[in-house]
DNA sequence: ACCTGAACACCGTTCAAGT
DNA sequence: ACCTGAACACCGTTCAAGT
């Protein structure tokens, strides 16, 4: 499932003929953002891996713009939404497997993140999940008026902790750079932060904004799960209240 | 203040002399990310901005990584922490403004997220933040041994939730792309999302992942601090039980 | 109808040559 | 010691020319 783009322009990427090309481009681009990070990631390599000249690409794809959020999307595809129907399974449960469901998916996509929430992606998967999450939150008890904040509370947590929590690997600072800031942790530490000092062993590198090195949180890294309890009891406790 | 880099290498930052240098490069680094965004932000523009060779800002600056987090910090200073020694401040209070202070300041520059959420970022002020938010996490009750969960938990929604509303204006997607998600939004909520065709009246703009259009969230913009009470409230309600 | 190579207007970074 | 221009190896995108 992709966008559709303007068929005046470009040839249309639903119709049966050349769809496999549009669906292989994307396929191959993800691939090389997976290896490379989004950064690294161009329209030059892309066009030479699958054998094709760079400019064809834009017969299929209007812009780098268009591919990056069909890459999105078919990486969410994975996400997996239990059907509010499944008997024996509470409302707050299924929440509970979307939200990690989601996590599991960016965090072992970790360039998806510098793609996804730096621009406004609405694709048939967010779509997808915004209705399974929605009608989560209804069976959760949050009331209709509260419902969008609920839902705009619940992404900026998921979404959000993930994308800060999973720095892409291949986004490791210069030593140089890493070493500068594991001494000003400890510097700072030292002086105004006490505690910063006394919580953060030298080596943990478990919390956010406070460590220095790239890929998923250290130690127990029971952060998540604690934080969205404390969300999703909120919601309750709100409601009741 | 900012990262000191190897003194080998580069001239010291903090040196009396030439240390306004440094300075001005960070402030018309900031400016022009502002104006053009930190995509379109490049070396040689802000050289002949600054009057300069671009070779010459590699004397201040080991690469465009160091300046980069150098940015972040200059504009994180803005963000203002009460001190928990002002009296009949309860802690919560405390939280809710640095909260809210953090949100205002990532907001207002909204280049920032790009930046901040896709790599490590260890400078002063982002260790008077985690000092601040820590003290205040404590004030409430978190006990020690889920004050680190905490204060992820807390990070995550804070920085997610306005890394994901705060657009920036500049990456507004072309007119074309943005028609598409708009039309994709009718119709998917029409066919399989009966929950999201109830609630997103057609031009609300309002939720996360269901939005085509950039800026801030529209209508009320409750979401961030309905969802901060209940996260807070969860909080709370976690060391009592 | 589709693809192509070449071109346009850019990048970050380096480095010999200047003062 | 610092700055510079030129160069290196790249970008995204367009478009006349081919089949």
């Amino acid at each position: 499932m992709r966008l559709q783009h303007d068929r005046k322009r470009v040839c249309a990427p639903f119709t049966k003929r050349k769809r496999v090309d549009a669906q292989a481009i994307v396929e191959q681009a993800h691939a090389l953002i997976h290896e490379g990070g989004s950064a690294a990631f161009s329209m030059r390599p892309l066009a030479s891996a699958l054998g094709t000249s760079t400019s064809a690409l834009y017969r299929r794809f209007p812009s780098k713009e268009w591919l990056l959020i069909a890459v999105v999307d078919y990486v969410l595809e994975d996400v997996v939404a239990t059907p509010p129907n499944a008997q024996a399974v509470t409302a707050r449960r299924r929440l509970e497997h979307l939200s990690s469901s989601l996590r599991e998916v960016l965090s072992s996509h970790p360039h998806l993140h510098e793609i996804l929430t730096s621009r406004v992606t609405v694709t048939p998967n967010t779509i997808r999940i915004a209705e399974a999450a929605l009608s989560c939150l209804r069976g959760v008890g949050v009331g209709d008026s509260d419902l969008v904040d609920a839902y705009n509370a619940w992404s900026g947590y998921v979404i959000g902790f993930t994308a800060i929590e999973t720095k892409p690997p291949g986004f490791t600072p210069e030593p140089d750079l890493q070493e500068a800031m594991r001494r000003q942790l400890e510097d700072g530490g030292g002086l105004g932060a006490p505690t910063v000092a006394e919580l953060m062993s030298p080596g943990a590198n478990i919390a956010f904004g406070l460590r220095w090195a790239p890929g998923r949180l250290g130690a127990a890294n029971t952060s998540f799960d604690w934080g969205l309890k404390a969300l999703l009891d909120g919601f309750e406790a709100g409601q009741r209240g």
